[in-house]
DNA sequence: TGTACATCAGTGAACGCGCGTTCACTGATGTAC
DNA sequence: TGTACATCAGTGAACGCGCGTTCACTGATGTAC
């Protein structure tokens, strides 16, 4: 039981990671097969060795993606608490940074998908529910412990809509955008706290 | 300079009404020149007679749902103010009701198609951008005239990332999301009032 | 240690299919005299 | 009022192209003796 990649195993997750990044670049139709081979540095004919359809890729892309999203955006979070940061503000600040408006690439892959996310099909559709769940837990886990279950599910879909808002904008009112549902989210969160 | 139109234009104005459902009910690609020609009873030739572009249609029929959505929501508020509500209340219980989930096809263009405006081309993303400012001067009047300009930002923004949310959760899942977050939005937006 | 064979991972041509777009044509409606 | 012609709106076949998928084949690596 050796924890080595096989060849087999390391060109299947650089694939993966491949397109992981193509999907949020692109979007689920945005990419094809060939077009993520080619930038893996295989060939197309190959793929059917690792996947047994585009769908299935596509859900293990967005898995890795989601899985990214949250490594990178709690260790963004951990780097602003260290500096005197609450953990709501760490959180807000970390996911609605600007230059999040021209990186979907590597952004958030509930944001970069999610209105598409209805329109796949089961096993596609069911990855992008774990997402959206897995994306409402973190966000629940920046919150007070007293906070209600309604918090979290808001303030996922004020992060999750402020960006796409913004990326549609771009340039200078997509910042505006930004800049000021940051400032809002977090001040709301400190009146209800002192209330 | 009669008001009537002429046999081309009601093929025309057909045409983009069936667009503008089929784009929110399937995306941007979901649906081709020779299927909207069909719904509207026409063969795909005539296509180009009326646009110079698929994607110049694409602008129409967005335009004309966007029309539409501030029409019917201006109606649904009008109906909750007649019996009481405050603007704020009318606009989100008329923008986050349960029906929305399933009917993506005349429901809101702009969480219809949020993460894939970004990904159009100009003529398509410019046109986006102008349904989503003609969206956050809605709820801008629905707030009181202190609201100060990042307010009706964060409210549309939560509401287009919720009703997204939702959509992708769907069923019992989808619909606890949205009354929650109807419920968190009004109580929050009352507290600022009262604070 | 060397030879013979099996397996593995990937190649590249080919397939069927659907799409956006073009175009020669048709039948209906409008206009001129 | 009737005939001849022009214009309008739409038809349907065809085009080139890109996509997901299949498959016979190849070269490299691993295994048996």
């Amino acid at each position: 039981m050796s924890t080595a990649l096989t060849k087999k195993e390391l060109s299947h997750a650089r694939i993966v990671d491949v397109a992981a990044r193509a999907i949020r670049r692109a979007g689920y139709h945005g990419v094809g097969v060939a077009d993520i081979m080619k930038e893996a540095g295989l060939t197309h004919g190959g793929f059917y060795a690792h996947f047994p359809s585009r769908d299935a890729m596509l859900v293990e892309a967005m898995q890795r993606a989601g899985q990214d999203n949250l490594a990178s955006l709690a260790e963004a979070m951990e780097r602003r608490i260290r500096k005197g940061a609450t953990p709501f503000s760490a959180l807000v600040e970390a996911y609605l940074h600007d230059t999040h408006i021209g990186k979907t690439e590597d952004g958030c892959i509930v944001a970069a998908m999610a209105s598409e996310m209805t329109r796949q099909e089961d096993a596609v559709r069911n990855e992008a529910r774990r997402r959206v769940a897995a994306m409402v837990a973190l966000v629940q886990s920046a919150l007070p412990d007293d906070a209600n279950a309604g918090e979290a599910q808001l303030v996922t879909a004020t992060m999750v809509g402020a960006l796409q808002l913004a990326r549609t904008l771009d340039g200078k009112a997509g910042r505006d955008l930004l800049a000021k549902t940051r400032k809002e989210l977090i001040a709301r969160h400190d009146r209800i706290i002192h209330c």
